[in-house]
DNA sequence: CCATAACAATCAACACATTGACATATAGGC
DNA sequence: GCCTATATGTCAATGTGTTGATTGTTATGG
């Protein structure tokens, strides 16, 4: 019964309410939008996640490892095994050993992988321009710097 | 192949990409951290988004019909269903016919998940405060009224 | 009174997310 | 070479979210 019995205690927990309400509004509506333009591939907006993680230039030929995507995308590995599991299936991904550690599998795009997450430029870009159609891009930096201390304070609760 | 070719479409896309991730992200851990400070109750957030929504003095007396908490929520009906499920098997809240609408069943909190409600204001407020602790009042506004755009965005995306 | 339309509830399938516990294999220090 | 720490995988339980299909139930217009 500390802040919120004043009054001043009680906006705070409205903004806060408000706040987290709209996080997880958004988030599900991420994925349910997400899931919807991507129709003809069948991915979910986790999965292009993964699939945007190993693309990156600086991964793009070793791969990464099932640890440092855990860290990229901040998930339980159990999770992450699952999901990267229905990336096999679709032959997007392939799991190699690792020259350097033999207790790592290295995470890597195949070549029907790399085409494929080309494909998927298209309606991942259609699907951010038509979500921010409304946010300049100062705003959008502001929301995700905004997203990132959020992300921050919420690790260290 | 349109804006992405660009320099500015790459750093718009890459805006968009780190946007996203950001969102994810804070929602998991929202959840992740939220169950962990009921940790006692054995509640979700999803649990208490849906017994604040029904505490609120407006539909406290009367309740709240399942559309209505889907339209609030912006959830699915059945999940929320299951949800509800879960919530009236702990007895924190019944399911009441309508007087009005003899179709639709109205939600309302027992009196025990009205105490259980009061005592969950301490936890959730200190969850709160602890995410938002390097925010200030008027950045959390403004990250409320950023998502609630981002909000509208999907969902006319 | 009846037919249609709207709303509500339910079943099933799939994907995603957490935790906990256990198993296997390898790296690296002693 | 052994021992411990690390990396990955697996099994199980639980909760959340979506979609699609189906079955009721009630309101309302003819």
């Amino acid at each position: 019964m500390s802040r919120n019995d004043s009054v001043a205690g009680r906006v705070q927990f409205d903004i806060a309410n408000r706040l987290f309400l709209r996080l997880y509004q958004c988030s599900n509506l991420m994925h349910k939008m997400g899931v919807r333009f991507m129709g003809d591939f069948g991915a979910t907006t986790q999965q292009w996640a993964v699939l945007g993680a190993l693309a990156r230039p600086i991964v793009h030929e070793k791969g990464m490892s099932v640890k440092e995507l855990i860290e990229f995308l901040m998930l339980s590995r159990q999770n992450l095994t699952a999901v990267l599991d229905r990336l096999e299936t679709k032959h997007w991904i392939e799991r190699i050993k690792d020259p350097e550690d033999g207790r790592s599998r290295l995470i890597r795009l195949t070549e029907e992988g790399n085409r494929t997450w080309e494909a998927m430029q298209e309606p991942i870009e259609a699907f951010y321009s038509g979500s921010l159609v409304n946010f300049s891009e100062a705003e959008e930096v502001q929301l995700y710097q905004l997203l990132d201390r959020l992300r921050n304070g919420l690790t260290e609760v």
